[in-house]
DNA sequence: CAATACTTTTGAACGATTCTAAAATAAAAA
DNA sequence: TTTTTATTTTAGAATCGTTCAAAAGTATTG
């Protein structure tokens, strides 16, 4: 086990000016592995936390930190886009009652027989979603 | 193998009313099975086929459609929605480039190792999508 | 410090989807 | 049939999550 990094070692390491809104948002991301965010329930953390950031900050932060593979994308919702601190290939259950996600450990599930690809076609990932409610 | 249903078989059994809408996006879908469509797509569809038909018409019927058992909807993609024609239980590869789908029948597929529910929970659905470049 | 590059902000724009309410059509009743 | 009623379609407006544009602010470099 490393020693977990800073808000200001993450930023550093991934090349992002450390302003004064991203060492916030990634104060408030990276305190806890296993977050499943949405844009607008990051937005309200900081606002209800008294940091200063707008709406458009969430969404540019959220994309640069997954472009730069701080976070991941999670499409499990038409309505809104969630972003996981998880960035190691795992699985989700996915609830379908409150929109909250939960981890399952890749190494705990695992699957055979995935067909061959068209070729030329290389495995981005996979996704495993277990729809409950 | 059942002989395959007519468009108006179709609706009369979802207990739709088999309107000149509906029947001509019935056909549209059902003429082939596994199809993966958007809203878009099957508008567009309609109007190269000379198909008279409003996009809110579009919506509202993969909707009722879906709603009744006949479609199931597909969530892969942040930007729109797929439909899918196939409503057996089954899996999907997704091609990020061009946003095709393609269908994996669900015996193929073996998964091992879900874990329990937290009580109460029950599965709806477990989505495996093969993301591919 | 000055010069440059990058970031934040606001409000407007976007695009997929849903809503509204009026006109059209299908089904049921007479 | 005709009349009545229930359902459906439609155009256009509204919604909402997200992105864009351009101006003002801040970090970095020398
Ligand atoms: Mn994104
Ligand atoms: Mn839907
Ligand atoms: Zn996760
Ligand atoms: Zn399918």
């Amino acid at each position: 086990m490393l020693p977990p990094k800073s808000p200001l070692q993450i930023l550093r390491s991934a090349d992002l000016r450390p302003t004064r809104q991203r060492l916030s948002l990634a104060k408030m991301l990276f305190v806890e592995c296993d977050q499943h965010v949405t844009a607008d329930w990051l937005y309200n953390k900081a606002l209800s936390n008294g940091v200063s950031v707008s709406l458009a900050t969430v969404y540019n932060t959220l994309n640069q930190f997954t472009k730069k593979g701080l976070l991941r994308h999670i499409i499990v919702d038409s309505n809104s886009s969630y972003f996981d601190t998880n960035t190691n290939h795992h699985h989700h259950f996915f609830f379908e009652g409150t929109g909250q996600l939960k981890d399952i450990p890749s190494d705990v599930i695992k699957i055979h027989g995935i067909p061959l690809l068209p070729d030329g076609a290389t495995i981005d990932r996979i996704d495993i979603i277990i729809r409950v409610r």
